[in-house]
DNA sequence: TGGGCGATTCGCT
DNA sequence: GCGAATCGCCCAC
């Protein structure tokens, strides 16, 4: 059996919109432990709610260059998340993915989550950082290579959109993108579309 | 240089 | 449902 093609640079040379609905049903895996993207955020630099709103900083530096590459970030000194740089160079947009169903590496998963039931490993984009070993030494690397394993998806899925979780900005922006009634999402959608 | 806050999670009520 | 944990980032002082 043949695997999907890699994701690329090119995939992600484009719309945070257009790129982030179809993540959904894509394969992530880091180190070989991961599985299928069901549910992700998109994040535009002239969105109030996105880290590169205000500007170049330090952290975000990653943010405004090229596409194709992992942004990372701690999320309330506690968790590592996980972006995906979109758009042209420069343009300070990303794809934050929110939860994984997981197909590899559960042992690994469960050992670093300290949990076994498969729901609660990477339902959530803290426990999606911890479960597949993210952390800041990952800002900044290719997402076509090594750890990253990145595998478009071979079907086109039904797809859920909705409002965005835990941002006090923009807060009704419908840039929440999910996997029609996934078991592995972090919150249900309310409705699917 | 310090105070406030966050793209979260978990445990307790 | 609510609040603590926990700390790096950012901006005002």
């Amino acid at each position: 059996m043949t695997k999907p093609p890699r994701l690329r640079r090119a995939f992600f040379a484009r719309s945070v919109h257009e790129v982030a609905p179809e993540l959904i049903g894509a394969i992530l895996l880091v180190n070989g432990v991961g599985g299928v993207i069901v549910e992700v955020e998109a994040y535009h630099h002239t969105d109030p709610a996105a880290h590169s709103y205000i500007g170049p900083t330090e952290r975000n530096a990653v943010m405004f260059g090229p596409p194709g590459f992992a942004y990372v970030y701690r999320s309330y000194g506690i968790h590592w998340c996980l972006n995906f740089v979109c758009e042209p160079d420069g343009s300070a947009s990303a794809v934050l993915i929110r939860a994984l169903q997981p197909t590899a590496g559960l042992a690994a998963m469960q050992r670093r989550r300290g949990v076994n039931e498969i729901r609660a490993l990477c339902s959530g984009p803290g426990k999606l950082g911890e479960a597949l070993g993210i952390d800041r030494s990952l800002n900044g690397s290719a997402l076509d290579r090594p750890p990253f394993e990145l595998r478009a998806r071979e079907m086109k899925p039904d797809i859920a959109t909705g409002q965005r979780i835990g941002i006090s900005k923009a807060v009704d922006m419908p840039w929440r993108y999910g996997l029609a009634g996934s078991h592995f999402l972090s919150k249900p959608f309310r409705s699917s579309s």
